[in-house]
DNA sequence: TCTCGATTAGATACAATGTATCAATTGACA
DNA sequence: TGTCAATTGATACATTGTATCTAATCGAGA
């Protein structure tokens, strides 16, 4: 195992990477990117919300969650029946499994569907620039204690 | 080319699938499903209700609609920006190449990403159930119109 | 084809999620 | 520490959808 030197909390990665995008460091950011990263599965903006002093205004954290969206600190995570909910990301392009009974969601990094969906998209005629996967089924702990889907 | 008997236009099968889950065919049902039926691309329940008469309901709009997507003859598009909208959908499970520029779906049938998927999940101790897939790019018709992204 | 009861429609209110506006406040830099 | 653009919170508004309720309508059977 490699330890690294780097002690960053993840709110100080948040706030970090706002930072670089020019973006002011304030109390309601702060406490905002404290939140989510305590946030243990993907989450919404009121669940967000009712997790903060109710001091801090709705639009703010609705402004503040689309400009960490944008700057790919966190990613919306669409869930299987239509809604979307937003979900922590510190890395780049991924996908995630999530789990239909615990909720719980697993980021799937090296994903090898790219080339097929090239080579399947190529049969039609299409140029892929991009994609939307989003994976559902049961994690390792909801299988071991003996849920079963359906 | 085979000559199939069956001279059903889209809007009667839509009405027959209704029929046979046993919904009743009704006015408004018939205009939606001629509206629905003429959609070249993927639509939202506003823009579908502005083809509509203005005496055909919001909420039976959106009621319909969402009959249609439960018995399977609509599905939902994620859209690249989160946005979801409707289109029409008579076979099961499948999946969209979008056209970013056009905004034109065509429907990628027999996708072979299954395995791929139910392989990677497992590395991950994870039991996959279900998958949501969209792919943006650009259109064969698009390519050759000189359309470049970005 | 008339009747009758369940289904459906339209109106309306409400809910959830997000954006626009604007005056007041705050943070970062000179 | 003062200045001023960025940011905040309040509020109104926008969009998309659901719940409720009464009136209209469908279609099965008389």
């Amino acid at each position: 195992m490699v330890v690294t030197k780097r002690s960053t909390t993840v709110a100080e990665q948040i706030l970090e990477t706002l930072d670089e995008k020019g973006f002011r460091s304030t109390a309601p950011r702060r406490a905002l990117a404290a939140a989510i990263a305590e946030q243990e599965h993907h989450f919404t903006a009121e669940g967000l919300r009712k997790q903060l002093p109710p001091s801090l205004g709705r639009a703010t954290v609705y402004r503040t969650l689309k400009i960490l969206v944008d700057a790919g600190v966190v990613c919306r995570v669409l869930l299987e029946d239509g809604d979307l909910h937003y979900q922590l990301s510190i890395q780049g392009h991924h996908h995630h499994l999530l789990c239909v009974h615990c909720g719980s969601s697993q980021d799937l990094i090296g994903c090898d569907i790219e080339e097929v969906l090239t080579a399947t998209s190529a049969r039609y005629g299409f140029e892929l620039s991009g994609h939307w996967l989003e994976v559902y089924g049961r994690c390792s702990s909801c299988i071991a204690s003996g849920f079963f889907a359906k």
